[in-house]
DNA sequence: ATAATTTGGTCCGACTCCCGTACTAACTGG
DNA sequence: CCAGTTAGTACGGGAGTCGGACCAAATTAT
């Protein structure tokens, strides 16, 4: 299509996020925490939500998740434990090796962060990231 | 993990062209033109191309585009022809009817993008694409 | 209260996407 | 010509995702 294809672009650097995430997490030890799994942690806070939530922030069914967080959970990644708000519902929190995962991912995201904000210097590199926060609403 | 994450940002706004031009393609009848099929054709020259440029331009293994381009061969969006240059190789190219897509995507692309041009301001809009096009090497 | 509707989550089955391994044909350098 | 590389294909399987159908709890309406 056009020359550097924005969607391209968007993709590209997405990819290099989630893969260098994915190799750190597999590098710390932990080989069953799939590709798939980090988009649920991004969306899920410390305190936990529900899986319906998680599916809306991460912009997937709710059968996918059910499937990713049994996984998880089987794992030890995560745990459900029943809403006393709704007894349909179920929240879902890290547990510590949860964290340990997060952690871990975290560091890897500096590090690629920090590599973007050294190539484009750190007043572009917050510009950037500005624009694609005021373009997350519909 | 952080607040909006960057990873989740730069996956959001990729979603968000591609299912529209997705939706543009089927709404212009083509139900069998599939979602994995932009990514070859956001990387296939007018000219044409080698599959395995393309697996290396689309970050895909080879035997992906196999499958993707002999899917699209089928149904008349590419056309195969050997290449004269190397025995074993072949060149792939858009058929007309490819480049009917094509023409249908570059509307929804044109479409989304103003979108967020007007949301953010021409100069914003600018800055981003030329940051993402920066990061776009090694 | 009770029925009707909505909502949270799960199960099943299926399709798409993608790649590892293995292989053939063709090109290239010595 | 032979050894090594390269273009592409074949096969098979795992990961990712969802539509449709369901159940149970909660909410709303009557």
């Amino acid at each position: 299509m056009t020359s550097p294809s924005i969607g391209r672009l968007l993709n590209a650097r997405h990819r290099e996020l989630r893969d260098a995430i994915q190799s750190a997490i597999e590098a710390s030890g932990f080989d069953d925490f799939r590709l798939a799994h980090q988009a649920i942690f991004a969306v899920l806070p410390g305190e936990g939500a529900r899986i319906g939530q998680l599916a809306s922030k991460a912009q997937l069914a709710k059968q996918t998740l059910t499937e990713l967080i049994a996984h998880l959970a089987e794992r030890g990644y995560v745990e459900r434990v029943p809403d006393p708000a709704d007894g349909r519902a179920q929240l879902v929190r890290r547990t510590l090796r949860g964290d340990e995962v997060d952690r871990v991912a975290q560091i890897a995201i500096a590090q690629v962060e920090g590599r973007w904000r050294r190539r484009l210097g750190k007043q572009r590199f917050d510009a950037l990231r500005a624009a694609l926060a005021d373009l997350d609403f519909g």
